[in-house]
DNA sequence: TTCTTACGTAAGAATCAACTTACGTATTGT
DNA sequence: ACAATACGTAAGTTGATTCTTACGTAAGAA
């Protein structure tokens, strides 16, 4: 959850999964959005949003078209909705959920 | 929004929220739920939470009791949730695709 | 094959974030 | 007044983030 909420943190980020919210862009189409920087900064922001699977990848001859995974932003809305339903006993389970689906190794 | 989504971003600072989620805590029982991590930590990701507007303060005596703004957390729900319900975003969709096939090319 | 298009990635600079130790400032008790 | 308590803040280190320029690769057109 962390790495998720992270990736939102960045205006650009929230931008581009606005831009594929409904269909798939190319790269490109994605890039010329954001004129102030340059398309290598953006590949880095889709690199980003690909490693917390907020956007998926499907190659297209030379094109990688990008649509949003709004199944990640909806385990984000869970998650903020969750200050409010979860109570002070679900604060472990919650803290145990978000350590687990992060990764560690132990 | 780009600072509350930052203050989210660190999975402290989402705990911190937690814990005076529903009552008033002075920092120092709030830190003592961070054996990991000195005082000096855990104030300094007070003061994120403050200037994010995220925690009120109140001090009373030497303490200075901390309590979560739910408003501020409503805020971030809202915005979330904005990735379904913007209808900005579906006229913009709708704008572009229209410029789409009219033959811009980039 | 060679050029062009569409893209990612490497390397490096500048800035930011998260921590530590050390110190400063109110407030309260003795 | 003096010490203890409860806290924030300054300074410095380390590592992450965000950008730039430069380069590499794969696909398709000429």
């Amino acid at each position: 959850m962390e790495t998720l909420l992270k990736s939102l943190g960045d205006e650009k980020r929230c931008e581009i999964i606005r831009l594929v919210w409904s269909r798939e862009l190319p790269a490109a189409t994605i890039a010329a959005h954001f004129p102030d920087v340059t398309r290598s900064a953006i590949s880095q922001h889709l690199g980003v949003l690909r490693r917390a699977d907020l956007v998926h990848e499907r190659r297209e001859g030379p094109r990688r078209l990008y649509s949003a995974n709004q199944g990640e932003l909806a385990r984000v809305r869970a998650f903020v909705d969750s200050f409010w339903t979860s109570s002070l006993e679900k604060l472990k389970l919650v803290a145990e959920a978000a350590a687990n689906e992060s990764g560690e190794v132990q």
